[in-house]
DNA sequence: CACAAGGTTGACTGACCAGTCAATCCCCCA
DNA sequence: TGGGGGATTGACTGGTCAGTCAACCTTGTG
């Protein structure tokens, strides 16, 4: 038999599981703790027994996964490539943790990312951490002549995961198709868009900025 | 005197007002009816004498402003311009609507655009119709030669708008810094993020695509 | 086998709040 | 000046849920 009864503490993981499944279906908000205890086959009051609050669930699906995400940019940053090989990669990563698990993503990013009023306050910081890792990438690159300075790191690093972030969005409420290839294509033409623009290269001076209507 | 009794229907506006500050302030599922009410120093009942529910207060400030945005972004695209100005002219709309009612421009971000998954998804389409209007920008703009084709107009479109709302997200919550200078100076970075690109122009091919790691 | 410790259960409580409604007020018109 | 109708009031209702808790079960240990 595959699992006949879960072992000990796994229930805490089937909880954790079972609220990524309830979350993503009906919202943080509409979702009711026995929503979650449901899902997880479990009482009502196990939930309490192993998290202090509703709240606590959706930290630590949230945390668990950020902190990822903080290590693997990290890590990326510390290879020796090129940056846009490194925008890639971060890319290429949390695209890919969108495929792998859908679910798991939609909620972080619907109801925390994207969700600033409510709990990405709480976790702001975090959040910004990982802000301030790309926005680093992004000052080294100008540093070594590779990007050009009409831009702040800062900015690139907002304008680049904003983007990310979007077409996730776009995939979630099926703004976007998303059949296998997209994803790859998705990768690629966030970086192009980003790094190279959308702008032929031609002679054109990069700098058409303050002239405004 | 200045306005020592609202004369007739101005309370249904005064009612609007209030929701905006209120749900600025504590967001829209903290904040109760009656702190709109309060706020407007108006009766609790009032409110549902103008509004059939706390939604469609809500709505209705959502899809007056969408509205406006959408004819202007229709306006902008009919000038003739560059599409690169045309860009400008929509981020520099965005902005000055930030600048000029920060509070309203937070509850529609964050209430509505970014929660697509409470409020958004009632509005999916009419924030698409916004998605359309840029990406046609675009695909004019490839077919004149004027932009490159690496990047589908859709996904173009999703970059551009995403960049503005990660900014105006940034002011919002306070990750940015926000003095006069910033604003200009956001609409510049956010279009020479989009189109110039990040790279500097060297001879670089515009196709370091669908080489994963 | 008996007992302790922690895992598991689900009925129950207390608080909160959107929305209702009957009563009152105010303005306009005849 | 009388009265009709819309504007305004705020106490009240109904339903919903997060979180509590006392009882029950399971497992491991001496």
């Amino acid at each position: 038999m595959a699992a006949p009864r879960a072992s000990g503490g796994d229930k805490r993981r089937m909880i954790l599981d079972a609220a990524v499944v309830a979350f993503a279906k009906r919202g943080f908000h509409a979702c009711r703790v026995s929503d979650i205890a449901d899902e997880a086959n479990v009482a009502y009051g196990l939930v309490y027994h192993y998290f202090r609050s509703k709240d606590e669930v959706l930290d630590t699906l949230f945390l668990d996964r950020w902190n990822v995400l903080l290590a693997v940019i990290s890590e990326i940053d510390g290879q020796d490539i090129p940056p846009r090989e490194k925008l890639h990669a971060i890319a290429g990563f949390i695209i890919e943790s969108y495929r792998y698990d859908p679910d798991l993503m939609k909620v972080i990013i619907v109801e925390v990312t994207r969700a600033a009023n409510s709990f990405g306050r709480t976790h702001l910081g975090k959040i910004r951490e990982a802000y301030a890792l790309i926005a680093d990438i992004v000052a080294k690159a100008q540093d070594a002549g590779t990007f050009k300075r009409d831009v702040t790191p800062e900015f690139a690093a907002l304008a680049f995961y904003g983007a990310i972030e979007q077409v996730l969005t776009g995939w979630i409420f099926e703004m976007l198709p998303k059949s296998e290839a997209e994803f790859d294509q998705a990768k690629a033409m966030i970086v192009e868009t980003i790094c190279g623009g959308l702008e032929v290269a031609s002679g054109h001076s990069a700098s058409a900025s303050a002239r405004t209507v």
